[in-house]
DNA sequence: ACCATTTGTCTACAGGTGTATAGTTATGGA
DNA sequence: TCCATAACTATACACCTGTAGACAAATGGT
């Protein structure tokens, strides 16, 4: 991750490198925890070829975003055509928000941001974007954008019990065990149904 | 909020007026974001007065948590005894995870504070003891911690997207709407079953 | 009415923040 | 080979951070 050779002097290189350690810091500290100094540390390059690339923090925080954001699928294709759509999905969350998995870090980046109101419009534009369109046009029935939106609530809830705060239950839990639950609870907003919720009347 | 009168010198007045000052401002940037200058001025006090009624910032913080997590109950009896136990629990989590809100502070505070691994584990500490046990030990049938868990889990969530970064779908959603949609997500973690998630076989 | 104790303020330190200007060194075309 | 240009570094600025020690003043018991 260092440095291979001396083959300093390459633009483009640097500014990917910049990128992929901003991309890390601010999913380890969020927004304001990390700091310009420690992300050019990281590029192996001073804090002003920031400032030379990307002009500020600030939109510097917003590339990375939008590069994080636009790299997992919360609902793939493959997913979407699977007989049982609810399971399926539960077992992806489960496995993408195990406590030490490196994915999903878009939403740990806008997660650890959440202190700043800046960063959390930003993320916010770019959740909007490249996540809750794809997600709600992937879902059929009614109320697409707001079953749409509670996932994406549900993911970034889950993610932060188990990745951020660490809650014991969700951190240890027997995969199996959580999947299963949570596929129940994914199960009606996954599937289309015309009345958000069936009448209590007949029992099963 | 300020001051009525030059009533100074009263030390457990000061305490006070510093630990609401803390919670606001902890609710409002985090354990980072927050400025002890800031909060000392909120409280009419200078800065030194938090080393010489809390010993450190960490020390205040944790205080402010656990003030702030042991107000809001996630789950009234009044609650559970309701015959519909989904949706009256949905109605009380749509209106206290409403966009202006102030309710659900100590949730806030831990949520904008998730940047910070010592606040976050503070937060952890006192979720568990303060909510997730009284949750558990609410419900019935298996698997009560890890659904008291999701349950938790699907509130930061909520709260997070809907306070936090304003997802648009969830921050100007119909109240209504979206009850009926998080009782049909609930449900299934409410009520008590053997089996996580019924065998799709017979479609009804 | 006095004075010790409590309550609060002032000043300061050592370090970190994002950003700007000026200077230095390697690179590639002539 | 030379040297203009692009890539990168050094230094500095103004400000903010949490914390500490020394000082001022109001308070209450005698």
């Amino acid at each position: 991750m260092d440095k291979d050779g001396p083959r300093r002097r390459n633009a483009q290189a640097t500014r990917d490198d910049i990128l992929a350690s901003a991309r890390a810091a601010f999913a380890r500290s969020g927004y304001d925890g990390a700091g310009l100094r420690e992300i050019a540390e990281g590029a192996g390059v001073t804090a002003m070829m920031i400032g030379r690339y990307f002009g500020s923090k600030e939109n510097l925080f917003a590339e990375a975003v939008a590069a994080a954001m636009g790299e997992t699928e919360l609902l793939g294709s493959e997913i979407l055509s699977s007989p049982d759509v609810a399971r399926e999905m539960a077992a992806g969350l489960v496995r993408i928000t195990a406590p030490d998995a490196p994915i999903l870090e878009g939403f740990e980046i806008a997660l650890r941001s959440a202190a700043s109101d800046t960063a959390a419009s930003l993320s916010r534009e770019h959740i909007e974007v490249q996540k809750l369109k794809r997600l709600a046009n992937s879902l059929q029935g009614d109320d697409r954008e707001t079953r749409a939106a509670i996932l994406i609530a549900l993911v970034a809830g889950l993610q932060t019990m188990r990745q951020v705060i660490g809650l014991t239950p969700l951190a240890k839990a027997d995969p199996e065990q959580l999947t299963g639950l949570m596929a129940a609870v994914l199960e009606p907003l996954l599937v289309a149904k015309s009345e958000s919720i069936p009448a209590p009347s007949a029992p099963s």
